[in-house]
DNA sequence: CAACGTACTATACGCTGTACGTTATAGGCA
DNA sequence: TGCCTATAACGTACAGCGTATAGTACGTTG
């Protein structure tokens, strides 16, 4: 019987092919048997390297926050924190499942620590205490993740036409009467929902505070976006 | 035959019965057919009422988010800001399930209009032009979206005490060379993530910018938490 | 009383993740 | 060289999912 060869498989080749599946078909129509069908396999070979889905999702995320750049050295803490926290961003753009994953998985292993690491570490050498330290790098965290998985949301509903003229006319059937502001900001609110000023704007308002709680500024000398 | 008398059904009736299976399994084994089983009917009996599983679950969202309580009035705006903030949160604890209702999903319906007219007058009274309104509104909905739903996950992670027992040795098997900051800082990390304090710092730092912003303040006089 | 629209049922399809038992093969050892 | 064993991959099966399609009995209306 014409049995696929032993050893072709891996842990790491069965990550790679999930996550291009991913990035194709999107999240919601990954599943274990395309993965299986993609590798010539049947589903049940993948149990050998995986004890479950959320296993390989677990794999997939730890890969992608591995391509996250190291922290950069010799700018001023608010420049590092806002670099950290772009890239992060830039990543779950270029990968939008990732957002999925960050939000429906503890982070934990290896490389989740490495990014957390880079980022305490910024936070610590701007003088914070371990508590601020803590609290801050969760409140950057969680925006980050956020704001970008709301960015991303929204952009998949913008490619869906018919989804799209129902939002469009479910915003438009609103009364101006009942809800005048959101009638007569609909625009501003479609045109600047999203984008990288959106995400400054929020992560400089965060830094803004930070570096007045630090005590290294006073009103005037604010540091302003790079 | 002994057929269900007709018009026992309403929409209404559908949502409430999904939202009680949903608050009481959580909503990844929440299912077409557990709700209509719960009814004692058929599953295609929904169809009726529904166009799909996604039209029920924006039912869900939108009924949740009627319950959020008005803003409130005569107090200066980023009291009442905070106020929206940590009713949406509240909310969101009380139906964890909500989280990924509101992430999963675009905004529409009369209700997200309602809160979303509520938190942009507040930020309208205060002075913001229609950008900067638009911008804030923005922000301060995804700090609210990723910091809760981070929240949530977490407190899920640590009922379930398997995971919980998993995640506490990953950490501690982490090297203390390679990640000392986490290391040294994993006791701070665990003992703030989550919990009223954490998310009120996060959304200080937002409050404490935007009255910055609004020319309000001098840094003498920011206004400090409730 | 008949006809019609509607509320619900029945059946079925193509998926999903994964538990269980089997089989063929590659590598180590005699 | 030839066998043994560990294991990689297979096949089958199950319980469940959302929902398309077609059918049936009922309440209302003419």
């Amino acid at each position: 019987m014409a049995r696929t060869p032993r050893n072709t498989l891996s842990a790491d080749l069965i990550m790679r092919t999930a996550m291009a599946l991913m990035e194709s078909k999107g999240i919601s129509a990954f599943s274990l048997r395309a993965v299986a069908a993609e590798l010539g396999v049947g589903p049940m070979a993948l149990y050998t390297y995986f004890r479950n889905k959320d296993e390989l999702y677990d794999a997939v995320r730890d890969h992608l926050m591995s391509l996250l750049p190291p922290v950069p050295t010799g700018e001023p803490w608010p420049d590092q924190a806002r670099a950290v926290c772009r890239s992060l961003r830039s990543l779950m753009l270029q990968h939008p499942f990732l957002a999925h994953l960050l939000a429906s998985r503890p982070l934990s292993g290896h490389e989740s620590a490495r990014v957390a690491e880079g980022l305490l570490g910024v936070l610590c050498g701007a003088g914070f205490d371990a508590e601020t330290a803590a609290r801050t790098h969760t409140t950057l965290f969680t925006y980050v993740l956020g704001s970008t998985s709301w960015e991303i949301q929204m952009a998949a509903e913008r490619r869906d036409p018919d989804a799209w003229r129902q939002l469009r006319a479910s915003m438009e059937s609103l009364s101006a009467q009942e809800f005048p502001i959101v009638v007569s900001l609909a625009h501003e609110l479609a045109r600047t929902t999203g984008g990288d000023e959106q995400f400054d704007y929020g992560l400089d308002l965060l830094l803004t505070a930070l570096q007045l709680k630090a005590g290294h500024l006073t009103t005037e000398r604010v540091r302003t976006p790079s």
